[in-house]
DNA sequence: GGCGCGAATTTTTTT
DNA sequence: AATTCGCGCC
């Protein structure tokens, strides 16, 4: 027997020992929502005879998803494995499998948002419509949120002008994503849904494979995902697992009703609330019970633990945003130097525009960090690149994939053969990579024909090669297209750079192909799709991480540095969503600030900037609401000269920050709380200056000629010269290589 | 087909 | 402020 109650609190016991019917379990962050699930896992299969192939787990992200998987094999051994996976990547198993009965051809390429826009593009000038009455972008977010809401093209409502016009592009879309074989991500759940709904009998069949299903994050859900849910528990055994305050996605269609209503939609459902803290101090929960108490509507929790009060939360404001990034990259250097690794802290930002001043001062003070989030490995230009050859091997017809690389490198194809080209498939109903068949000097010009002809002979010959594996034709494509060639011709310090981020790739599908169990093409492309986050990997280095609020949801650290604590930034607002008083939005906002502040378990700063340049004019922000919403006896303000500074601001005299208390009440206007401040005087020694690295030279100066660096493929090497600017070059000399103009980023120092 | 200039745009982004 | 994008011209 599997003995629960040793390992687990009552709650957390309570919910690991439901085995039928609904259950919901409202996890406060902290309280070992992991856990639980995976206990409960365990129960159903060691306690109940439940075959673990017929448990599915339903998670958002991959990395959710192997972390789920490895607590449960550590729990019941390797061989217990059960579905966990995210939602697409469930539905992408489905579609590929019931592909026919779907209506969808099983070998369908997936569309990212990048693909997804450059189809509506294309549909756009298609339609010959105004990309500035329409742009791409939106069009792609309205479509998405169709799909979301299962409206298909004929559902979608035609009530104005600009919706008549949406309309017509969402049918072509589809249309012409049909053609080219390909999903978007949206539809990955769309057409899973929609087939199910059209047929009773498979969707019985696809419900049987499962006795149990579990959700993870449901707060995060849309109403596409629930029907989802809903269809797959016609046994209603359905676990979700979940946390309205941490609901930070609604603007991406996610609904919390779905898990505040839960009992609603699923009745006679159990619901289970987990409140106890096991990761942070008495302090940092109290902060962000403060924070959160403020919204209306949530479902009843107070957060606690018995752990110690720990220390107070420090409040740092600063000047500028430069100080504010000196302050968090020398406290963060000096806690480091106490004992807490550069990687059990991080800091949080609302906007990832706020990255690069803390990015400038950390480099130039040396502090190694990680960047999370912004352009991510597989949507760089050359990635994306070779992998649409691959994609093109795969799936001839993904018209996106043929577009973005017929003429790169460029070989003679130009804008006008294209267009042509597409007008041709249009009317041979084919796709531009078969339509090169039917060209001829009618439609094209001469030159034109023969290119694309040796271009249609290259990519055959590839396809030839197919079962060789990705790896394989990786290595080919880079050979015989000519990427690398002409990028080496280039020889600036950007090109290396992309033939790096090139081998990059051509060393991750090494790494694919040594351990997937089925290292084809096919689930190469899928996994890459599917699973955008590569970094994860090397999270152990001893490094200070750096990311959004949003991008931290899920992760914890013993130090946190929340910073932009302004009105205005955080919560973030813009001017038309004040103006209306968008209490929807405010409240997500304080979700936000909730889960930022629940990210730390032992020491929390805040930090603010007096004065903030933010795209381009400098704005002085009050300080944030939030602050205002910790109670005070447990904020540590900080300033000049650190310990003495607590005197400076004694609440009951001065209270800097009581003025910006949140209105109290739904509905009071929300520009109340932007009343400007009276400015009180305040002391000089209120503005915290440090000796030692104010004086610091500007970024990328940190080099000096005779410098020993190291670099990935290079080794080490003596610097040459410097050249400042956005992307810092650096020449260097190398002894095996010679003289090389590198790119900063690329580089070590040691 | 490539280059360059002016204009627009800048919240968050699990897949 | 900075970067990206699209258009127009060579």
């Amino acid at each position: 027997m599997f003995d629960l109650s040793s390992e687990l609190n009552e709650q957390q016991c309570q919910a690991a020992r439901h085995v039928e019917g609904p259950l919901l379990v409202l996890a406060g962050a902290g309280s070992g929502k992991t856990r639980v699930i995976t206990y409960r896992i365990a129960n159903l299969v060691r306690n109940h005879g439940v075959a673990p192939w017929r448990i599915m787990a339903v998670t958002f992200t991959n990395k959710a998803a192997k972390e789920m998987l490895d607590r449960v094999a550590t729990l019941l051994g390797e061989d217990a494995r059960c579905w966990v996976s995210t939602f697409h990547a469930s539905c992408a198993r489905l579609l590929r499998q019931y592909g026919p009965r779907m209506g969808v051809d099983p070998k369908f390429t997936i569309y990212d948002d990048q693909d997804q826009r450059a189809m509506v593009t294309r549909v756009l000038k298609e339609l010959n419509l105004s990309t500035t009455q329409f742009p791409a972008k939106a069009v792609a977010a309205e479509i998405n949120r169709a799909k979301q809401v299962l409206q298909g093209p004929d559902e979608y409502p035609q009530t104005d002008f600009y919706r008549r016009h949406v309309q017509q592009l969402y049918a072509l879309y589809e249309q012409r994503m049909r053609e080219a074989s390909a999903l978007d991500f949206g539809d990955l759940l769309y057409r899973t849904v929609l087939s199910m709904r059209a047929d009773a009998a498979l969707a019985a069949e696809i419900a049987g494979m499962f006795d149990f299903v579990l959700v993870d994050e449901f707060q995060d859900t849309n109403k596409v995902q629930l029907e989802l849910v809903r269809m797959l528990t016609p046994h209603g055994n359905i676990c979700v697992v979940g946390d309205d305050d941490q609901s930070i996605y609604s603007w991406r269609g996610a609904d919390v009703t779905n898990i505040l209503e839960f009992e609603k939609l699923f009745p006679g459902a159990v619901s289970v609330t987990l409140d106890r803290n096991y990761r942070s101090t008495q302090n940092i929960l109290s902060a962000a019970n403060g924070v959160v108490s403020q919204l209306a509507g949530r479902r009843p929790k107070n957060l606690w633990t018995d752990n110690a009060a720990g220390e107070r939360i420090s409040v740092m404001a600063t000047p500028d945003e430069r100080e504010e990034a000196r302050f968090v990259a020398r406290t963060a250097k000096e806690l480091a130097a106490k004992g807490t690794a550069l990687s059990e802290q991080a800091v949080f930002y609302r906007t990832n525009a706020q990255s690069r001043v803390l990015e400038e001062v950390l480099r130039a003070m040396n502090i190694p960090h990680r960047v999370v989030g912004g352009m991510r490995f597989y949507e760089r230009a050359e990635v994306k690149d070779i992998i649409a050859y691959l994609r093109l091997i795969q799936n001839p017809a993904d018209h996106t994939a043929f577009v973005r690389v017929v003429n790169t490198p460029p070989r003679g194809i130009g804008k006008t053969t294209i267009d042509r080209l597409i007008e041709l498939a249009v009317a041979k109903e084919c796709s531009a990579f078969d339509a090169i068949d039917f060209a001829d000097r009618d439609t094209l010009g001469a030159a034109a024909i023969p290119k694309l002809a040796a271009f249609k002979q290259m990519v055959q010959r590839w396809q030839n090669e197919i079962a060789e594996g990705p790896f394989f034709l990786a290595g080919r494509v880079i050979e015989d297209s000519g990427y690398v060639a002409r990028l080496e011709l280039e020889n600036t310090a950007e090109a290396d750079a992309r033939i790096e981020n090139v081998q990059e790739l051509v060393g991750s599908i090494e790494d694919f192909v040594a351990d997937a169990e089925e290292p084809t093409l096919d689930n190469f492309l899928e996994l890459i799709t599917l699973q955008t986050d590569i970094d994860a990997a090397n999270f152990n280095a001893d490094q200070l991480t750096l990311m959004t609020v949003h991008s931290a949801k899920g992760l914890e650290f013993n130090t946190v540095f929340v910073t932009g604590m302004e009105e205005g930034l955080f919560p973030l607002v813009r001017s038309e969503d004040a103006v209306l008083g968008d209490t929807d939005a405010i409240d997500e906002e304080r979700r936000l600030g909730y889960v930022a502040l629940t990210r730390a378990r032992q020491k929390l700063y805040i930090t603010r900037a007096r004065e903030r340049r933010l795209y381009g004019n400098t704005r002085s922000n009050p300080p944030s609401r939030f602050i205002g919403n910790i109670p005070s006896d447990i904020v540590r303000h900080l300033a000049a000269e650190g310990v003495k500074t607590e005197l400076l601001s004694p609440p009951s005299t001065r209270r800097s920050y009581g003025d910006y208390r949140a209105p109290v009440g739904a509905g009071t206007p929300f520009r109340s709380a932007m009343t400007p401040r009276p400015a009180p005087p305040r002391p000089k020694t209120d503005i915290w200056v440090d000796p030692e690295y104010s004086q610091l030279p500007e970024s990328g100066s940190v080099l000096v000629p005779g410098q020993i660096v190291g670099h990935a493929r290079f080794g080490k090497g003596r610097v040459v010269s410097v050249q400042p600017g956005a992307n810092p070059k650096v020449e260097v000399e190398f002894p095996a290589f010679g003289r090389k103009v590198l790119l900063f980023s690329y580089l070590e120092i040691g």
